[in-house]
DNA sequence: TCTGGGGTCCTAGGACCC
DNA sequence: TCTGGGGTCCTAGGACCC
């Protein structure tokens, strides 16, 4: 057997990634056992995609990131439950299995809201199957969340275990992808689009060239590789090849930017709903970098009309703008982003979607602000602001500019309850 | 009728300078 | 009229991720 282009020498290197199965609809079933075994769909915002499925789900057929229109006859013939996204919940059920995680492991890396990385340099590879095992129970037994566990002495390679670990039922969940000749053999049976880094275009370009698997990927010529696709796709080999070049994150690295945009769930015409919608957008982005104790230097706004709408005419635009100081003030934030609007709004077109987006973020305590005259009197005004937003729920008291009725503002028609994270939604137990 | 949102990183190309 | 070359920096846009 010919060998991996390059060797495996760090055999005790072990990195697991520990994902949580259909995320969403696993949190749905927590407060709903009688869905276990059903199949289950969770929308994007708006109710527009979906974005998660259950097992059973997926094996009736219906696609991930799908328009809800599109498979409704599917659902309702199997009497799937849909749900919209309801993210304080995930959120919540989320940070309860990262703690647990953080009692099996010195590092880890939370990577998104249903995975982390785990290190396990220095474990035995006859331990890991008993340790994950653990891990895998405690999280069900503990919060009720199924999850699968991927191990190998990458990033990458740990994703390619993970993989396998939920897509072929001999592993009941748990792949330890360890030796060169099991991972030979695992990465040829790997599509090269489901390698971690691989995307639609970058898989279409590979298979154009004959490269289907991961396995024909790791044996290509690496100079190729790196004037076909640059730095990314030389470490994506590197990675599968058993040498570590991504890694662990313990430390979240500071935002560099944060964006609120939506879609509405109507069509807009008039400048001044846009305006509102922005002005809504940009309170929510301000409120969220204040969370973070962030301030911004600079912003840009945009706003796009509906793409899939053959008929209509089409039309986007943004606009970058500085503010006069690097502040979080709602205020400033509002009156910069309807001042844009009225820069990038052009008549007659159908608006579908408005965002707005915060740079060059600094943290509030690093940056004096010399030029904001009125910066204690402002942030006592935002405290104020944010602190009857959290108990009253969010938007309860907002600038004159975000409107009254928000006619367009996002549907969210079968959303559950947030049952953890909400006093007046908690379960109640009849007896 | 109805098609998500929030991030990061990389690269190509233009502007500018000497 | 002819009009270099190399370096840096910035930005917009694309690709990817979940």
């Amino acid at each position: 057997m010919r060998q991996l282009p390059a060797n495996h020498q760090s055999l005790l290197q072990s990195i697991a990634l520990i994902d949580c199965n259909s995320f969403y609809a696993s949190c749905e079933r927590i407060f709903n056992p009688k869905l276990l075994g059903k199949p289950i769909v969770v929308l994007s915002n708006n109710d527009g995609c979906i974005i998660t499925r259950s097992a059973e789900a997926k094996a009736l057929g219906i696609k991930m990131g799908e328009p809800y229109f599109k498979a409704k006859k599917i659902i309702e013939k199997n009497n799937v439950k849909v749900f919209s996204s309801n993210y304080s919940l995930y959120g919540d059920i989320s940070q309860r299995v990262m703690e647990i995680l953080l009692g099996f492991s010195p590092e880890v890396e939370i990577y998104s809201i249903d995975e982390a990385f785990l290190n396990f340099k220095g474990f035995k590879n006859h331990e890991l199957l008993t340790y994950c095992k653990h891990i895998r129970q405690t999280i069900k037994q503990w919060v009720g969340i199924p999850v699968s566990i991927g191990v190998g002495s990458t990033k990458t390679l740990s994703k390619i275990a993970n993989h396998l670990a939920k897509k072929e039922a001999d592993y009941e969940g748990i792949c330890i992808l360890k030796g060169d000749e099991k991972i030979e053999e695992a990465l040829n049976r790997i599509e090269i689009g489901d390698v971690w880094g691989i995307g639609r275009r970058l898989s279409k370009f590979l298979r154009n060239y004959g490269v289907c698997t991961a396995k024909q990927f790791a044996f290509l010529d690496r100079r190729w590789i790196r004037k076909n696709m640059g730095v990314v796709g030389e470490k994506i080999q590197l990675e599968l090849c058993g040498v570590s070049c991504l890694d662990l994150e313990l430390l979240p690295s500071p935002k560099k930017s944060c964006c609120v945009s939506r879609s509405f769930s109507r069509p807009i015409e008039k400048i001044e709903e846009l305006q509102e919608s922005i002005a809504n957008y940009g309170s929510r982005v301000a409120e969220k970098i204040r969370e973070e104790g962030l301030i911004a230097q600079s912003m840009s706004i945009f706003v796009l009309t509906n793409h899939f709408n053959k008929k209509e005419k089409q039309y986007s635009s943004s606009i970058k703008l500085q503010l006069d100081y690097p502040t979080s003030d709602s205020k400033l934030i509002v009156k910069r982003a309807v001042e844009g609007i009225q820069r990038i709004y052009k008549e007659s077109y159908r608006y579908k979607k408005a965002g707005i987006i915060l740079y060059e973020l600094h943290s509030s305590s690093s940056v004096r602000g010399l030029l904001d005259y009125d910066k204690p009197r402002t942030d006592s005004l935002m405290r104020s602001l944010d602190e009857i937003n959290y108990r009253y729920g969010s938007a309860t008291l907002r600038l004159a500019a975000e409107g009254i009725r928000r006619s367009w503002h996002m549907r969210r028609e079968k959303v559950s309850p947030c049952y953890t994270t909400s006093f007046d939604q908690l379960m109640i137990v009849k007896s």
